[in-house]
DNA sequence: CATGAATGAGAGTTCATTCAT
DNA sequence: GATGAATGAACTCTCATTCAT
């Protein structure tokens, strides 16, 4: 596969993401893909094989970006409550991104590849590898006396699972930019010396 | 409509139910309920034209069961800790209940429908109201002491969201029953006035 | 399934069996037997699920029509070179049958199919019992001192084999009506007393 | 076209008759000899514009190296007798071999082409040639005093349909070795002298 | 000569929906 | 009310063939 063939392939991705933004994923067609990329019907059938295969890529795509995303906007003097909310406030972009989020559509993924052998769930590793990221930021941030918590591991998982309903609401039942402050506000508060 | 329709109807929501439990909300077609019933094609839409529409009346008696299983099982002589502890092992046997939750159907249906004017989007309304009931019962433990709570409104929400996030991750990453007892001790204890 | 079905299922296969007998077995397509009985896409597969499947029952129903025939056109007071010559003069009309027949298709098919355990193998049971019949004929005949034959068993078979090789090269070099007589003069002279 | 243009033909070709071999004719698409030679689509279109032109070259090839191999293997001192042991063993070997024959490809082809001007069917010049042959093999023989025959030319042609039943049988219905030396045998004993 | 990406026609199959009975 | 045959649109996937490089 050439030069020109990764350009392709990377179009693509690009294109399907806009649609399994617009779809979520199981009504998403291989149909919808090839009138999306404006190619022909047996053309994506050359780079992938599946719209399950191609989601699957996309949120390859999509975790690497975010990735660099978060880690190039962390300074270098950063303390760790300037961290966390950094962090928090990233979640908070993202909750309230609602016309250009995959999270529909990831859900949609799992419910039905929940089964998979767990070193291939990538949302179960991304889950745990945040609570342990954010468990470290409050160990460091009692350290530093910014902030007050006797069991970071359990205040971190408390964190992670609330924000998973916040961004399961977000998708259901709607949430507001107020409730979405108020929330993350609600968290942060607990973990601050001055919370008392 | 006839005794005996009322019957049929009633008896087709109870095994398209099980079609839902089973598929989720996206994949279900009228045929797969046409056959779970067995009856004929025509027949099915003589009560429903649509696979969304008999979900909605799925969820509706399901909503309707729940409440009556819930008020049932509060004693006259409960206390609000009593009431939230049921509660919260209520939520807890719901969350591991794998095999036969609607619980992905209802988040596909609603993923699908979010738009909703806010009226009929049950979910919200059932959100909103659970809220405001564990925020009653935590001012109501506060009270006569068995809580200590600054901010019972924003406490009552933290439960719910956390529930919610336990939720999704139950049908996407997979919980163990000791995750959800952790999760739920953890936020009875910070309620709690021996907390301190 | 009604009377009407059964009815539409006998069209189908009548109609079928002219596209078979037109295109052979192998390229012959779902869409083709459709066009040729002008019903709907979907429809044809409220009857029947793949063209191996329709093909089988369509040889199902020639075989059982043959064997009517046959049966039919023995006369009571036969004598066994009488039925003999009736067998082969069938077996000439059949030959030389070009724009009417299976034969093709039965051939594509069981290329394919060969594997079949043998007791789905129509084709080697079709085989078998004519050898069978014929060497029965050719006993008769020789106790009545019409024919004179060693070996009936074997010459059974080599009339077998001889109709099978006509029968192919039919299909494929092309026979003359000149030649079939021939061949089956030179069997039947084999047998007959005034040979010598 | 250069030597080594030939070279990759002749190449191409002989991949080509293992698809045939594994697939028959009417089943093999251009995709699947180009994907069998390791080939790009577009070069297979340089040598060959479809599939019946590529099994039309095999044939030749195979055809040519077949006689080569019987003209090979006929001594100077074999009297006729010998010739016609000789070539019926090289049919018995023919028939049973299962697993590389083009026999199902040929008959295939002759199903769709049978229409063919009679110059261009090979098959039957291949078929008239070895009547031919046999019978001035009987001829010999009968003068030879090792055969004893009344109608050469018949006989020949005799033998020649049996084995083209057998062949056809070998594909259908399946022959084991006994079968086949059974016929042969009986086709070889009605022409001895001692068969009296 | 050779490559392989690209196209688009076409086959198989499934279903929502209708309608005569 | 109830049936189930029928339709036709829609989707998946495969290939022959072309063409720019």
């Amino acid at each position: 596969m050439g030069e020109k063939s990764i350009q392709k392939r990377k179009f693509i991705l690009q294109t399907a993401r806009k649609v399994f933004v617009e779809k979520g994923f199981k009504k998403v067609t291989m149909k919808d893909i090839v009138e999306a990329c404006d190619i022909s019907r047996g053309g994506l059938y050359l780079y992938f094989e599946s719209t399950s295969q191609i989601f699957q890529e996309v949120m390859k795509m999509e975790t690497q970006e975010a990735d660099d995303l978060f880690s190039g906007s962390i300074k270098e003097d950063s303390t760790a409550a300037d961290i966390l909310l950094l962090f928090l406030r990233e979640q908070k972009k993202e909750l309230l991104r609602k016309q250009d989020t995959l999270t529909q559509a990831i859900y949609e993924f799992y419910f039905e590849n929940q089964q998979l052998p767990k070193k291939e769930n990538r949302l179960k590793k991304q889950f745990d590898s945040a609570v342990k990221i954010i468990e470290r930021l409050i160990e460091a941030g009692v350290e530093s006396g910014e902030f007050y918590c006797e069991d970071p591991a359990g205040c971190a998982r408390n964190i992670m699972f609330v924000l998973e309903g916040l961004k399961i609401c977000a998708q259901t039942i709607g949430v507001t930019p107020d409730m979405v402050d108020r929330e993350i506000l609600y968290l942060y508060k607990n973990l601050c010396v001055d919370d008392e």
